[in-house]
DNA sequence: CCCTGATTCGC
DNA sequence: GCGAATCAGG
């Protein structure tokens, strides 16, 4: 597959909108991020407005001198939190994991997800008894291709880890 | 480790 | 022109 005037167009569109490189290999098909990222520079549409819509990159400050506002929080925050709650995972990494639908059902109201609300990119870990009123899905944001955000994601794939993820894009597909 | 884009360079 | 490998970074 080489870069039709489409699919060109497709990735332009979907740059624009601010996809990763990634993302927008995934949508293409049978192409890398590599590929992606090349073609956008050879397009000469590198820059573009920063933060994606889905994955990581909260921000990206670009400042040389430091604000200094009060003391540096307490959290060291050693790398940048790429998923959605940076202390929260800190937290997962320091301490043993609960157990996994019992005891932490700390989820914020605005995030959990019924069977309705769920989609691609929502978190399916069940929260609480299903069947029952208080059962929900975790609904946070999914680590890439997995059905589970950041956090339950660890705690899902903890005893067996062995197995390689498959980590190709779609170029296998 | 997960991810991001940037760059290089053989093809 | 293409994109894997590599680099630099959050």
């Amino acid at each position: 597959m080489s870069w039709t005037d489409e699919r060109v167009e497709l990735l332009k569109k979907l740059w624009g909108d601010g996809l990763s490189a990634s993302q927008i290999a995934g949508e293409l098909g049978e192409v890398t991020r590599n590929a992606v990222i090349g073609k956008v520079h050879r397009l000469g549409l590198s820059g573009r407005a920063k933060t994606a819509p889905t994955a990581a990159r909260p921000r990206k400050p670009m400042r040389e001198a430091e604000p200094r506002r009060d003391e540096r929080p307490q959290r060291p925050m050693t790398h940048g939190n790429t998923a959605l709650a940076p202390s929260l995972e800190q937290m997962v990494q320091e301490a043993p994991a609960p157990a996994p639908q019992s005891a932490d059902n700390v989820v914020p109201m605005g995030q959990r997800c019924t069977i309705m609300n769920l989609t691609e990119s929502t978190c399916r870990w069940p929260m609480g008894e299903p069947g029952t009123d208080g059962f929900y899905f975790c609904g946070g944001k999914t680590k890439q291709g997995l059905p589970y955000c950041a956090h339950h994601a660890r705690i899902a794939y903890q005893p067996v880890q062995d197995r390689r993820r498959d980590r190709r894009l779609a170029y296998l597909a």
